[in-house]
RNA sequence: UCCUCGAUAGCUCAAUGGUAGAGCAACCGGCUGUUAACCGGUAGGUUGUAGGUUCGAAUCCUACUCGAGGAGCCA
């Protein structure tokens, strides 16, 4: 009977077949133990040679690490395994005998390894990563199908840059010029308009030269958009989406966090209500650190860990100068320097994993937005509808699903919380 | 784009101007419970590329290539 290596607790006295790769070997004069992976999980069969064919015992020595095996055998129950199963094998099957494997049980580079990213994915650290970062994604659209939203796909080819500061790929479309989206927001907001409370989930691309643990070319972002919505609102949604995603994770990947030695403590601690400081309150508290920054100025990745170790749970940073945020951003009627957004910095040095605001509502002051950051307004008139139909208070926010995985996962680089990354000297494999 | 660092065996690294080495992987042998198994042996090199200094360069100098970390920008 096929079987998968999860599975096998179910199964102690039976005789199944496992159908995977060998992990690794580990062997003695008349013993062999057999490491096997099917994606599932890992597993040891233990091979004796007074018990098997004298082609099985070959077989099992000869199968080369990474090798697809068929292996069948009796489930037993062993207090020596770390899962509690081992597999008394009775045949070995070799299904194709791997070339030399490049990657080894030793420590490796990270460039070599991103040269092997295909091989890596099948080890268990970085399998532990990639069931974290799916179950991540699930958690983010199960909250939001069952909070109401919609789900609705926006385009990728763009004729504008959406936020008119980053740079963009350019692409040759049929005689023009297209650009690949930095953002599905624009369209949520029209979205929003149209379906109330709505989200786009899909990737993203960004063609800065930026060269950091935290940024990719090609990333995915989760964009929810809710009409009605005032900025405190937003902010009551994020903390609710967070709060909801981690502890899906805590709930339902224990063995992956684990397998990555995630202190889940830290993580245990992420539920709402997150602290709220202004922008103007962090000014203040990095000048008291001694930070050389003013008001006005945007934080630099170091200012970010700073702000955020004074707390043990995500931190939300409100009411930036306008002058550094999106042309869309509503400004604070109060106090029209600063714009009714926040930032949602991660715990552990981590920084932002979400960007959020309440969206420009009038049609005067967007349009001389648009006019003054010089962008082609025969591109915007769409967006300018907006404002001319019914327009609503909205707010929404993005969150970066790597940047998420880093921080959940405690990972270095965001390169490893996505399958095949995209950075700016990497388009491969 | 800027700053810093790096490139030596398949991999991870040592050798600071004087005979290029270790661990792992591979291959051969040993070992009856291994957990990155262990023990013994064999083989493995145009020291990133090009030039320069020197009696002599992996080592010092120049340029280039590729990469890493950071800055800016952002998620």
């Amino acid at each position: 009977m096929n079987c998968l290596i999860k599975d096998l607790g179910a199964q102690v006295g039976n005789e199944v077949t496992l159908r995977g790769w060998m992990y690794n070997r580990r062997s003695s004069k008349t013993l062999h133990f057999l490491q096997l992976r099917d994606g599932s999980g890992v597993i040891q069969g233990v091979v004796v040679q007074a018990e098997v064919s004298p082609q099985t015992w070959k077989a099992a020595g000869d199968a080369t690490m990474e090798s697809s095996v068929a292996v069948t055998g009796l489930v037993r129950e062993d207090k020596r395994a770390p899962t509690g199963v081992e597999l008394s094998v009775r045949d070995v099957e070799v299904l194709h005998q791997a070339q030399e494997y490049p990657i080894q049980k030793k420590e490796h580079g990270i460039d070599y390894l991103l040269d092997l990213r295909h091989l890596w994915l099948r080890s268990t650290r970085q399998r532990a990563i990639m069931k974290v970062r799916a179950t991540i994604i699930r958690a983010c659209r199960d909250f939001l199908d069952q909070d109401g939203f919609t789900l609705i796909d926006a385009p990728i080819f763009t004729p504008n840059a959406c936020e008119g500061t980053t740079t963009l790929f350019e692409t040759e479309y049929f005689g023009s010029k297209a650009y690949l989206t930095q953002s599905g927001q624009l369209y949520m907001e029209a979205a929003a308009m149209a379906l109330g409370r709505v989200y786009c989930f899909g990737p993203t691309f960004r063609a800065e030269k930026s060269k950091t643990r935290r940024h990719l070319t090609e990333f995915w972002m989760v964009e929810p958009e809710v009409a009605f919505n005032d900025w405190q609102d937003n902010m009551a949604l994020q903390e609710r989406f967070v709060s909801a995603m981690v502890g899906r994770v805590l709930a339902e990947c224990g063995p992956d966090l684990k397998a990555l030695e995630r202190d889940t403590s830290k993580l245990e601690k992420v539920v709402a209500p997150f602290p709220r400081i202004s922008y103007t309150e962090a000014i203040e508290r990095l000048q008291a650190a001694g930070r050389p920054v003013q008001w006005g100025d945007d934080f630099g990745a170091e200012d970010e860990t700073l702000l955020s170790e004074s707390f043990d749970r995500p931190l939300f940073v409100y009411q930036y100068p306008a002058a550094i945020k999106a042309f869309y951003m509503k400004p604070n009627p109060a106090d029209p320097r600063v714009a009714l957004c926040n930032d949602l910095l991660a715990p552990e040095g981590y920084g932002e994993v979400i960007g959020a605001g309440q969206r420009m509502d009038d049609l005067e002051m967007l349009t001389a937005k648009i006019q003054e950051h010089g962008l082609p307004m025969k591109n915007f008139e769409w967006f300018l509808d907006l404002r001319r139909y019914g327009t609503v208070p909205h707010s929404g926010f993005g969150m970066g699903i790597e940047r998420a995985v880093s921080w959940i996962c405690g990972l270095q680089h965001v390169r490893e919380a996505i399958p095949f990354p995209r950075t700016m000297y990497r388009n491969t494999p």
